[in-house]
RNA sequence: GGUCUCUUGGCCGAGUGGCUAGGCACCGGUCUGCAAAACCGUCUACUCCGGUUCGAAUCCGGAAGAGACCUCCA
């Protein structure tokens, strides 16, 4: 299993047979949120894909170091290096401290990646704590030759890494078409050339967030912080870089800029790209204004949202479509995978109830097992293994229907691949797992259902469906089976 | 304008040079006191036009439409 996983590598545009730079070690850097706002759908595409890539990586047994950082300085407002730092102009509109909005936006992302069930990364590291690693990295660009100090900032000479490196194989931009369609901006006179980017910036007088350097009193520049502290964490060369696609320019290729330069390698050997949630064929995202914050969904409260969604559901959504597609947006859509996740999780309870027939197994009903193996293997192909799920469902209906039969030992297989993949790989939330009360609430339950079944020979319609009913409030769906009733908890 | 990507049925979404993806919805049936679930079955596809091929939704070319990026965004 471990040596035929493929990957889409963007740098090359081809899948490629994924093998670590040290055996049985994998390096994994993701760009984080940029802490300026509620966390949103959007947020949790990336949040969610590298979730399940970091996962399936320590399922095939590789020691995964998994790195996202957290941008809390340096990410400027306005489309130019001039603008006002992001946080610090929210910290003046709320009469704030800037690490206070920080730390607030850092704890509603945290809470809402819980809620969703994805694995706090092994290290978390924020720009603002690492001024020091990207000043070292910025003073070795300039000694190397390949930036300039202009005014007390410093930028990077792009064109003189073009000529000797060539810019823009991640993006396929091509530095002559980047300076005659680039937009005019304010504030170009410092640089060079339009297309060099900022490593640095003075800061101006009412700019709150500073630090000192050789250069000036200022701050990094945006890209700087995930080079630094790739380096730091993973080393000069690692495996996996991820992030989203609108990352890729220029945020991406300067990182290839710096690395490059700085530590004299190119540090990524893979790099993934999670693409766009778009909401009616349009990107969502904070500058379009037409996104939904994941809390809202949580509570079903925005103009668009027809019902709340359960953070299970919107886990599964994302997961249904492949991680660099575009993935569109709509309440029908999203209901119609609630209810797809909610067989899902209906089938697994059946399946923990389903009594064992130790007749001999005409033919083996695991070949699905396989199959989300080769799906996983094949570029994280989530949506697959979600078919394949489907499938085992089905299987598992059949069986409770006694129109196939399980031995003991395939049961046990059965089972423990379909927890294996649902629960450990897509990462969805296993409800009660570790609820001490099970057996008794269980007990309990067949009890109900026992004097229910008395009403119900008693022709006493009214005491069954009360007790049916009853049971539906706090959410226990009975269900009547040609076996006799059986019971399930409702997912959310 | 430049670079790139995409276009699958009512909706969402996989995929492969020839074999049903899957889910949701709909319709019919089995089951059923009712309900729900489940199961069985039916029904809608591969944007258009050329080319390669015994055969293309799949490869190539062109057109149309949509989207992303072009120093804010995940």
């Amino acid at each position: 299993m471990k040596n035929k996983l493929v990957v889409h590598n963007t740098l090359t545009k081809k899948k490629e047979l994924f093998t670590p730079i040290h055996k049985d070690y994998v390096g994994l850097y993701v760009c984080g949120p940029t802490v300026y706002g509620e966390p949103h759908l959007g947020h949790a595409r990336p949040a969610v894909t590298f979730d399940l890539i970091f996962r399936y990586l320590q399922h095939l047994g590789y020691k995964v170091r998994y790195v996202r950082n957290i941008t809390d300085v340096g990410h400027l407002e306005n489309d130019a290096d001039e603008g006002e730092d992001k946080i610090a102009k929210k910290a003046r509109l709320e009469q704030l401290e800037p690490m206070e909005v920080a730390q607030f936006y850092i704890d509603s992302y945290h809470i809402a990646m819980d809620m969703l069930n994805v694995k706090r990364p092994s290290i978390e590291p924020r720009a603002s704590g690492h001024i020091i690693e990207q000043i070292e990295m910025i003073q070795k660009i300039l000694d190397k030759g390949y930036a300039y100090v202009s005014e007390g900032s410093v930028y990077f000479d792009v064109e003189k890494f073009d000529k000797n490196y060539g810019y823009g194989k991640l993006s396929g931009r091509v530095l002559e078409e980047l300076f005659s369609n680039t937009r005019t901006l304010d504030g170009q006179d410092e640089k060079r050339n339009p297309a060099d980017f900022a490593l640095w910036k003075k800061a101006t007088p009412e700019h709150i967030m500073k630090w000192s350097s050789p250069w000036s009193v200022g701050f990094p520049g945006w890209h700087i912080e995930c080079t630094a502290m790739s380096t730091k964490y993973l080393g000069e060369h690692f495996d996996i870089h991820g992030g989203g696609m609108d990352l890729l320019f220029p945020h991406h290729e300067s990182e290839i800029c710096q690395s490059t330069i700085a530590n004299g390698v190119e540090s990524v050997k893979y790099w993934l790209h999670n693409n766009m949630i778009t909401i009616n064929g349009q990107k969502m995202g904070k500058s379009l204004g037409n996104f939904i914050t994941l809390n809202e969904f949580f509570t079903g409260n925005h103009a668009l949202l027809e019902k709340k969604y359960s953070p299970m559901t919107i886990r599964f959504f994302l997961l249904q479509a492949h991680y660099r597609g575009t993935l569109d947006f709509s309440n029908e859509a999203l209901i119609a995978a609630e209810k797809g996740m909610n067989k899902l999780y209906a089938a697994f309870e059946t399946l923990s109830r389903l009594k064992i027939n130790d007749t001999p197994t005409e033919k083996a009903h695991l070949d699905w097992v396989e199959r989300c193996y080769e799906a996983m293997n094949d570029d994280f192909n989530s949506p697959k293994v979600i078919a394949e799920l489907f499938e085992a469902t089905r299987l598992i209906n059949l069986a409770q229907q006694g129109a196939i039969h399980f031995n003991h030992e395939e049961i046990t297989e059965f089972k423990r691949n379909f927890e294996l993949f649902f629960f450990d790989i897509l990462g969805m939330k296993r409800e009660n797992a570790e609820n001490n009360n099970q057996d008794l609430v269980e007990q309990l339950m067949q009890l109900i259902l026992q004097i229910r079944q008395q009403a119900k020979t008693d022709k006493n319609w009214e005491i069954a469906d009360a007790i049916r009913q009853q049971l539906n409030t706090i959410g226990i769906t009975v269900k009547d089976t040609k076996e006799g009733a059986t019971w399930e908890k409702d997912v959310n």
